[in-house]
RNA sequence: GUGGUUGUAGCUCAGUUGGUUAGAGCGUCGGUUUGUGGUACCGAAAGUCGUGGGUUCGAGCCCCAUCUUCCACCCCA
């Protein structure tokens, strides 16, 4: 064979057996998604650059796919900017369009663009593909979907309070026990970057603290310090070290931190206010759990951060993430409108499925039933059975070549089992002669032969 | 973006310090079996050893580049 054609990394093919399966997941989500009253929208793979550059941090733009300008982009560089080489300079003349990065920031575009249609609250789903320019492992591609719960509109914590019962609903639906949705507050973290003399730093103090249960608490409080944090605001850190207990008492000890932080307190009444809303409420199958580490999306989350984690003994990162930006519509020119929202990564929910087992049999319903080609006559019988077949909702089709010889039969019913079909018929010369069917079932090798109604009545 | 790792038949993988004609299992195809599949037995086809350079009398094996896989960083769903 010739050289193989092959995708870019980071990229699959979906045989029809996966397309099934992550169909389901989405159908999953998308109807608890409405269930929750949240309305569909899409938006284009690509937008202006302008619109997604500089919205997810240095690191976030590196991870940009960038669209090359059509026609001569060249000719239009001047010599000077040629000449100087500099991507910060020239990226923006010969790329004007980028893909997809996440649905949020297309979405606040889109709530700032069509601002005077939109009734608020404002609650939309989004189930649609991203890109980045990642590094492809284990659970993480260049092309993977999301699939997002956002609303807009209201500043009310009930909202915040919903999308746990939705995190909550889904995986319920989905059968995946044991998921844990763990919440932090921007505010809780800036009121600790405060105590401790760091506002400035809070991105850094962040990210270092963030790493606490994969690095352990040495190493973290060397990052800070080499971040420039004091060795007398770490000090002050150590009761968080040994934070643990449930959510109540967790919360108590972080007000002895917090005191004398205003917007740290406020985190606090926020959280215990979600606490007590889940508590009265009760979660069907996931925890909710406080952790202080917990500081993600940092660029625009402003109270609320939720991040689910796969159940215990699954080794994947988070299946799902969100949270609470009370101005992400700002940079679109649109003022205090909040949002707040959540997303469900469709690929590493379907990797955790499958690797527990927990996709059910009948995502894998196909054809039901194989009629044998025996001839023209034959065939042509067996088609009238099959368009009736087919108007009562029963899945047969009739294999397209003839039976020339014993070989040909083989391989018909040969397919039959490759392609996990139940039931064949067997419609000959004698069966059409006497108008009947040889029904016969491929698990039992039971056979029997009746007559089209009969014929109905046992595919059904 | 940094460091490492992987690639041999359709699939899963062997292949010794570089040495004749690169192997196995599964699958595919044919036969035992011309209106009955799954099991069994017999047989066959199938590979530019990821790709492109290089070293060597000789490269699947060594060197360089590139693509791909997976992993750890960074970051993230």
């Amino acid at each position: 064979m010739a050289q193989k054609p092959s995708i870019p990394k980071g990229t699959r093919d979906f045989n029809s057996e996966t397309v099934a399966k992550r169909s389901y997941i989405t159908e999953t989500i998308k109807q608890q998604f409405k269930v929750y009253g949240f309305q569909p929208i899409e938006t284009p793979s690509f937008e202006n650059s302008d619109t997604l550059i500089g919205k997810y941090g240095e690191e976030g733009d590196r991870l940009i796919f960038k669209i090359l300008n059509s026609g001569e982009y060249l000719k239009k560089i001047s010599d000077a900017d040629y000449q100087e080489r500099l991507e910060s300079k020239l990226t923006p003349k010969i790329s004007e369009k980028a893909l997809r990065y996440d649905l949020t920031v297309p979405f606040a575009r889109y709530v700032v663009q069509h601002q005077n249609e939109i009734e608020f609250p404002f609650k939309r789903y989004q189930v649609q593909p991203v890109w980045r320019a990642d590094r492809p492992q284990k659970g993480r591609f260049r092309e993977f979907y999301q699939c997002d719960a956002d609303v807009v509109g209201s500043r009310s914590l009930f909202q915040e309070v919903e999308f746990i019962q939705l995190y909550d609903a889904v995986f319920t639906a989905l059968n995946l026990k044991g998921v844990t949705i763990k919440i932090n507050n921007r505010k809780i973290l800036s009121g600790i970057a405060e105590v401790i003399g760091a506002q400035d730093k809070l991105i850094d103090f962040t990210v270092a603290l963030d790493k606490l249960d994969k690095i352990g608490e040495e190493k973290v409080k060397e990052e800070m310090l080499a971040k420039g944090i004091s060795q007398a605001g770490i000090d002050k850190l150590q009761p968080l070290f040994g934070l643990s207990g449930n959510f109540g008492s967790q919360i108590e000890s972080l007000k002895s931190i917090l005191e004398s932080s205003e917007i740290g307190l406020k985190g606090i009444e926020e959280l215990e206010f979600i606490n007590t809303a889940i508590a009265t409420l009760q979660l069907k199958t996931a925890g909710l759990q406080l952790d202080v580490t917990l500081a993600r999306g940092l660029n625009y989350y402003t109270g609320a951060i939720f991040e689910v984690s796969a159940p215990e003994g699954v080794n994947m990162g988070s299946i799902g993430g969100g949270g609470r930006y009370d101005d992400l519509t700002g940079i679109f020119g649109l003022k205090d409108i909040s949002g707040v929202g959540i997303s469900f990564g469709l690929d590493r929910i379907y990797l955790v499925l499958e690797e527990l087992s927990l996709f059910p049999d009948s995502v894998k319903e196909n054809t039901k039933v194989l009629f044998i080609n025996f001839g023209e006559a034959e065939a042509m019988e067996s088609l009238k059975a099959v368009s009736t077949l087919r108007s009562k909702g029963i899945n047969a089709e009739l294999y397209p070549d003839w039976v020339t010889s014993g070989k040909q039969m083989k391989k018909q019913m040969n397919y039959a089992n490759k392609r996990d079909i139940p039931f064949v018929v067997l419609v000959g010369e004698e069966e059409l002669k006497s108008n009947r069917f040889a029904l016969k079932n491929m698990t039992s090798g039971e056979q029997e032969t009746i007559n089209l109604d009969d014929l109905i009545s046992k595919l059904k």
